[in-house]
DNA sequence: CGTCATTTTGCAAGCGCTTGCATTCACCCC
DNA sequence: GGGGTGAATGCAAGCGCTTGCAAAATGACG
C-alpha cells in the first residue's frame, strides 16, 4: 500500500529471479505449471522484496473486482442515527460473510447516484454488486439503479411490488407481536412511537393497527407519535407525549432507543414502567436486556439476515434470479411490559 | 456494476460517437481539450448507453487507488464487541471525511497479514493507505506492517515508543478524571472494571492507580476485576463481584456497556446506584444519558479523532511525517455517581 | 545418441483506461 | 490562395497483471 510510486512489481521480481513475468505470476498464484524449485525461489525473493501484488491490475486482467459495495443510505449529519447498533452488527456480518466468499467490502454512506465525484460525471463501476442496508426514502432510485446495474440486494421493508431482491424482517408481524402482547396483558390504550415515513416503521405501524382492529379498539391518532430514531431527539419528542398520561397504558416503540428515551421521560415524570405503563421496543439491541427495567422487545434476526443477503447476492452474481425473503421476528419478553420475568440468565 | 461481461466500455462509446477513445476519455473527464459540442454529444451517448467507467482500469492508468483500507482488528466470533457504538461512530466519520478527500473506504475486519486469500500468498496492495481502528493485541504486527507499507495511522493507546502515527484519547487522563471525581464525592474504595490486557484499558487503569496513589489509598487487588467488553459476559463476570459489597463504594467501569452490566447486577442485588455505590463509565455512548440512572462517563472525542486520523493520513500520503496525537477527554457528570444533577435537557 | 512425451518457461496480446505528442482541421490574414 | 495559428482529434504507448500458445528444456527410452 502507499508508496505506490516505488512499489515493486512482478517485473522487478522477474528480473531478480531471472525468469519471465509470466513465471512469476504463475508462481505467486500457485499454478502447477511452474517447477517447484523455481516457485520456491520466486516466493522467497518476492517475500524479501516486500512484494505486494497490485490487485487493481490483477482484477483488471481477471475482469473482476472481488468487491461488493455496501451502502448505508443514511442522511449525513444525522450521525446518531447510525449509532444504532443494528448497523454495526449488519456491517460486521456482511464483512465476514462476503469475506468468506472472497469479496472485499467497499463502504459507502451515500448511494452511487448522488455521488459527485470530481471530474467524472458517471457512476463508477467499482464493484461486482451492491448491498443496500436500508432503503430509506429512495426506493425508486434503488429500483432504477437495480434495473441498470443488475446485481443488487437490499435490506428493508419487503413489499409485493419490489422488482429487485429485498430481504427484511417481518415488520408487520413484529408490530403485531408487540401490540398483541400488551393487549393480552390487559393494556387497553397502546400508543405508537415511530417515524411512519420510513417503510419499515410503516409496516410495524401496520401490524399495530391490525391488532387494534382485531380487538375492536379504535385507533387514537393522538397516541401515534412521529418519533425520530435519534435518541436525543426521541427524548425531546416524547417529552410532551408523556403529559398525555393516563390516556395510554402501553407503548409500542419502533426501536429500543426510542423505548429507552420514552422510559427515561416517563420515570422522570414519576410514571412507573411497567406498573403504570407497559413498554415494548424493537431491535433487541445488546443493552436492552441490561437497562432498568429490561426492555421487552422484538428481535430481528440480523445475523441471519446478513447471511441471507450475501447468499442471494452471490446467487445473483452467478446469474440466478433470487426471490425476496421475509425473516421471522420474535418477541423477547422482559420486564418493561409487566412480565413477571426475572432478569435474564 | 455486475453484468461485467456485457459492460459497455469507452471503446463502445467511441464507436457510437464516431470519435476516438481518447476523445471519449477526455470528454468524460471534463478536459478542455475537447470541443463543447463533441463533449455534449458524447456525454449524451454515454448516458443513454448506461456507461459506467471502469474504475479499476482508470485507477490503474492513473497509478492510484483512491481507496483507504479501514481495519477493525476485532476477533471474529465476538461480534458483540463490535456492537460498541464507538465503532459505528468512528466508521461513519471516517467514511465521511475520507469521502470529502475523494477516497473510498475498504472495510476489513482482519489485518492484512493474517489474510489467507486463496491462490495468493501475498499481501495485496489494494489501497493507498490504511487506518487501524484499534490496535488490539497486535501492536508489533502493525508496527511491522507500517514499516513495510508506509501509509498507516492507527487509533488506540498512544505511547512514547510508537514508531507509526497513533491517535487516541487521553486514557490515563480519563481514568484520573473518573476516579478522582468519585473520591472527591467522598467515596473511599473504588473498584476497577475492565480488561487490562488491552492497552487502552491499561492506560485507564493507570490513571486510576495514579489517583489512588495521590490520595494515599492502597490498591486493593480484589477490587480490580478483569471484565470483558461484551455486555453479556460483563454481566456474568460482575455478578460475583457484586457480592463483595460493601467492600467498595464506587466503581470505575472501563466502558459504558460494562457500567450498565454492573448497574444491572447491583440493582438486582438490591444495592442502590448512586446511593450505595457510585458508578462512572467510559465512552459516553448515546444511551448512557437515557438509562436509569443516567451514567456519569468519560467522553471521548470520537468524531474529532476520526477527522484527525484522516488529516494525518492525507498528510502522510502527501509525504509529510505526522506526529501522534493525544485527544483530551472530558468527564460528563450524570446521576450514576451521586451528582445532584437532573437528567439532561 | 536421437526421439518423443513431458514438464517448464517465455512471448505477446489483452484487460479498459489515460495522456504526451503528432496530426488534422478550420479559420484568419496578408 | 498560401502560410500560419490555435483548437480539436487521434495514435500509440503504457499502467501491472494474466494466460493461450509456442518454444525450450528435461528426461525416459530404444
Amino acid at each position: 500500500m502507499a508508496r505506490r510510486s516505488s512499489e515493486v512489481t512482478m517485473g522487478d521480481i522477474a528480473r531478480m529471479a531471472n525468469v519471465s513475468e509470466s513465471t512469476v505470476s504463475r508462481a505467486l498464484s500457485g499454478s502447477t505449471l511452474v517447477a517447484e524449485k523455481t516457485r520456491d525461489r520466486i516466493l522467497e525473493i518476492a517475500r524479501n522484496a516486500d512484494f505486494a501484488i497490485n490487485e487493481q491490475a490483477r482484477n483488471l486482467a481477471l475482469r473482476q473486482t472481488r468487491t461488493i459495495e455496501v451502502i448505508f443510505p443514511i442522511e449525513r449529519g444525522t450521525l446518531q442515527q447510525v449509532s444504532d447498533p443494528f448497523f454495526v452488527d449488519m456491517l460486521a456480518v456482511l464483512t465476514d460473510e462476503l469475506g468468506k466468499h472472497g469479496y472485499d467490502v467497499l463502504m459507502s454512506r451515500s448511494p452511487p447516484w448522488d455521488e459527485e465525484r470530481p471530474g467524472c460525471a458517471f457512476l463508477g463501476a467499482r464493484a461486482d454488486g451492491v448491498i443496500f442496508v436500508g432503503q430509506g426514502r429512495h426506493r425508486s432510485a434503488i429500483r432504477d439503479f437495480a434495473r441498470r446495474h443488475a446485481s443488487v440486494v437490499a435490506w428493508g421493508a419487503v413489499s409485493a411490488d419490489d422488482d429487485y431482491c429485498v430481504i427484511g424482517s417481518d415488520n408487520v408481524g413484529g408490530g403485531r407481536l408487540a401490540t398483541e402482547h400488551m393487549l393480552k396483558l390487559g393494556r387497553k390504550r397502546i400508543a405508537f412511537l415511530g417515524d411512519t415515513d420510513l417503510p419499515e416503521m410503516r409496516q410495524r405501524f401496520e401490524g399495530y393497527k391490525q391488532v387494534l382492529a382485531s380487538y375492536d379498539i379504535p385507533l387514537d391518532e393522538d397516541l401515534v407519535i412521529h418519533t425520530p430514531f435519534d435518541i436525543e431527539k426521541a427524548r425531546e419528542v416524547t417529552k410532551p407525549f408523556v403529559e398525555l398520561f393516563p390516556r395510554y397504558d402501553g407503548i409500542f416503540a419502533c426501536s429500543d432507543m426510542i423505548a429507552m428515551a420514552a422510559i427515561a421521560n416517563l420515570r422522570q415524570a414519576g410514571i412507573a414502567v411497567p406498573d403504570d405503563v407497559s413498554v415494548v421496543g424493537f431491535d433487541d439491541i445488546p443493552s436492552s436486556a441490561h437497562v432498568s427495567p429490561p426492555i421487552t422487545t422484538v428481535h430481528q434476526r440480523i445475523r441471519h439476515g446478513g447471511k441471507v443477503m450475501v447468499e442471494k447476492l452471490i446467487g445473483i452474481l452467478g446469474g440466478e434470479a433470487q426471490e425476496p425473503e421475509i425473516l421471522k421476528t420474535e418477541l423477547i419478553i422482559r420486564q418493561s411490559c409487566g412480565a413477571r420475568v426475572a432478569t435474564p440468565s
